[in-house]
DNA sequence: CACCTTTTGACAGCTACTCTCATTTCATGG
DNA sequence: CCATGAAATGAGAGTAGCTGTCAAAAGGTG
């Protein structure tokens, strides 16, 4: 389990004088790297954005960005929500329908994404759809997700998490959004993003028999 | 040249003699890499295993290597499932209901698939779980079988191949096959892989909602 | 055989990423 | 306030995947 504390952006060091000199400036540094990458991206786009030129924009050494991000890809690719839908998810009714649930727990996150930096959002997105290596990271990141949520499921309907039910229904859920998102950039983020998701849960909740 | 042991293809190169021996030697090149590959990550694994360790005991050079295979985990990723399931595909006549169809089509893949080289299969499955790059690349390859079978479901339903219907359809498809995979690689292979296969086309048949 | 095209190998170069080690920066107890 | 220990950083070397170029070799053709 990934709990490397440090909820990341909405909240500035400055807010938190309860941590350290060392902690608020761990959070500064891990932001100064994001902002000078997504700056850098912007300029030039992501492959001729050099992990060289991120540090030095960001005015740390190049080590200290691998320190702080695995990958380059990483960098971009923020994933701050699994905890919220987990936590979302367990806050309703057990008795709840579960694709109830399901779609309140997305429009949530949706919110809660857009509200933080609607042009990351964007970015983001847009990146997944013309960087191949950067929507694979993001496959591999919701695969994560979807660890999590086999596991709510699970807790929700009685089967075993890991079962191959259960992780199929994950999967196919991790897939669809994957397409919503790739699909709501690709037509240049003009429609609504909780329309389209309402879309693929109504497919989902269906089956594909149809 | 050591290959000629055990053809991964179905067909050797010396079976096509129309072909010159241009093509013929191409073929065997490919397969060369292609074995070495093989062998040398399962004596050493696939991290140890260096393009310049395959490109010498395929006797090419590592330019070639790079010449056959855009990236390293091409090597091991053969996809030539897809035209073989979009010939099966059409071969279907039209009224046949649509989860039929899939579910003949994907029986008929697996059955194909396991005939060429079931050790091979596993390997495949198990770097997949084990490699996450391996791994992404797959998922990145089967985006391409995804865009198929959008035109596969359009075809069969009438709907726009390019609406988010069709698209979140297909995605959830390939990320359920994909899971499948996975399930079968971490159980040791002890399914019977076209039983799981079974079980996941159940889920999606059925929807998401129960 | 001569000529053209395709394929190959050698090499140089770039960059993501890893590892090590010395230096600096922060935290803490006296 | 300082000394000691721990953590973060920077510098540098090294690995390997991947790209590009160019000349040599091999295949095809008249």
């Amino acid at each position: 389990m990934n709990t490397m504390t440090a909820a990341p952006s909405p909240f500035s060091p400055a807010d938190r004088p309860q941590l350290g000199l060392r902690e608020r400036k761990k959070i500064k540094t891990r932001e100064a790297i994001r902002t000078a990458t997504y700056a850098l991206v912007k300029e030039q786009g992501y492959d001729a954005t050099t992990i060289e030129q991120i540090a030095e924009r960001a005015e740390v050494s190049p080590s200290t960005v691998f320190r702080y991000f695995p990958t380059k890809e990483d960098i971009v690719i923020t994933d701050e929500f699994d905890p919220i839908i987990m936590d979302e998810l367990r806050a309703r009714p057990a008795d709840e329908p579960w694709m109830v649930t399901l779609r309140y727990v997305m429009h949530k996150a949706i919110a809660y994404g857009m509200k933080e930096d609607e042009e990351v959002s964007r970015l983001r997105t847009h990146l997944m759809v013309q960087v191949p290596a950067v929507r694979s990271r993001m496959m591999e990141s919701m695969s994560v997700t979807g660890d999590m949520l086999c596991q709510a499921i699970a807790e929700r309907t009685g089967r075993d998490q890991e079962s191959l039910e259960v992780r199929v229904s994950a999967m196919a859920l991790i897939g669809a959004l994957m397409e919503t998102s790739l699909y709501w950039a690709e037509h240049g983020h003009r429609d609504e993003f909780k329309d389209l998701m309402d879309r693929t849960l109504d497919v989902l909740e269906h089956g594909l028999s149809e």
